[in-house]
DNA sequence: CTACTTGACGAACGCTGTTCGTTACGATCA
DNA sequence: TGATCGTAACGAACAGCGTTCGTCAAGTAG
């Protein structure tokens, strides 16, 4: 009975295990299985290890979630001056925000549980509101429109990543359905009664066609930035 | 053992249980221990019944939460003429879905899981479009100019959500701090080195105030519809 | 060599959404 | 009236979840 465990010795070398290990499987976990799947059991057991083990490092799967979001938010390279003048680096810079965020899956979702302290985020809202500032949008405005691109990026984000996910689906099932949610809307339209839902009716064609949600997500941006611009904001 | 039971009996009356009953059920929860916490077993107990009966009329924990969602929609009113021209209208409609929305914790949440097809988010995106037209922006972009204005409400919703949640929490545990997360945020943003986010410090006092929410999400939509109306949209 | 701190983790608790198989009721038909 | 049958109701169970506790082993300091 003394010589029970051989187990230290015959595991080899296993993970050191670290803060920043836990947040970067996590963050491959939610790439490779989605978001909603990722469970600390899960995590724990792509580092070969038991669930309990992760609260050294992780008060909460909350708290390492929000990890994980600022970690994705590195992959966000700050426009530099051949991105052009304020406006389009803004541009530039949501546009990233979004795509880097829709690449991993409703990784988004952590940032509607309140406003994000992690130092890429800060580094992101610091240039987001230095380009602003730089526009000519007031002072007392700053914070809040601030606050609308944000929502604008995670919005977009989320969209974004749920088509994806639904495209990814369908490789798989290797289906021609094509779009089947855009179908499902398209139908549901048809069946209201028209005389109660006219504009529905009529706008039916360009309600259901999803597919380009790059260049919607782009529209929205410039349709706020105008708006800032424009009455307002400035 | 052949009288076993007289359950059936003793048990006066008995809610019929249907579909609506569950809908109306879980929507009371939601008010009344908030979003996260309604599960089907709570539901079930709310209804003097168990989890199992539950799925004869809903077939899903998200389409209950679907059902719960639009349910709630039923309480916007949409503006009538006395609330003056399309524009007022428009405002007042999405205002009036925010405060609905935010008047029942995160159940805005729903939203984030794909387009809502209930009757009476139909009804809202009807009027939405209509209000649109009217205002002259071009069909080809009222779809996204609704999507936009969605991603408002429910953004904004969760938000105000969260600052209910949090300003009930303070008054049960009769504590000053006034706001603890707008404190944190200061604090954090204080800490930082001022080299690096001087945009951040600049702006800190702005930053924090969150206290307004109602005010922050109508300036939101005023700078919207600008710029619907300015560049791109019209 | 001993004492102590600290990371690792097996086991367990209470909870979740959902399914299965069995009841017992109300309506239908002979 | 009496038998039949579809179906709402539900007790029990399953697999899985986040999290906590107590213990074990390894490394460090004295």
């Amino acid at each position: 009975m003394s010589t029970t465990r051989d187990n230290p010795r015959t595991r080899p070398a296993k993970a050191p295990l670290s803060r920043a290990a836990v947040v970067t499987a996590a963050l491959a976990l939610v790439d490779e299985i989605g978001f909603a799947a990722v469970t600390m059991r899960r995590v724990a057991q792509a580092l070969d290890t038991g669930p309990a083990s992760l609260y050294v490092y992780v008060s909460d799967r909350d708290e390492l979630m929000a990890q994980v979001y600022d970690l994705a938010l590195a992959e966000v390279e700050l426009p530099g001056p051949a991105d052009g003048d304020w406006r389009a680096r803004l541009e530039s810079l949501v546009g990233r925000a979004v795509g880097v965020l829709a690449g991993h899956d409703d990784l988004a979702m952590v940032a509607l549980t309140g406003v994000q302290t992690g130092t890429n985020a800060l580094r992101l809202t610091e240039e987001m509101l230095r380009l602003l500032r730089e526009g000519g949008i007031d002072d007392a405005h700053c914070a809040w429109a601030a606050d609308l691109l944000d929502q604008h990026v995670i919005s977009s984000a989320l969209e974004r990543a749920g088509w994806l996910r639904d495209q990814r689906r369908q490789e798989a099932t290797e289906q021609a359905m094509i779009l089947k949610a855009e179908r499902e809307l398209d139908s549901v339209i048809e069946a209201l009664p028209p005389a109660e839902f006219p504009t529905l009716h009529a706008l039916r064609g360009s309600l259901t066609t999803t597919g380009d949600s790059d260049a919607r997500a782009e529209w929205k941006l410039r349709v706020i930035i105008d708006g800032l611009l424009g009455g307002a904001g400035a």
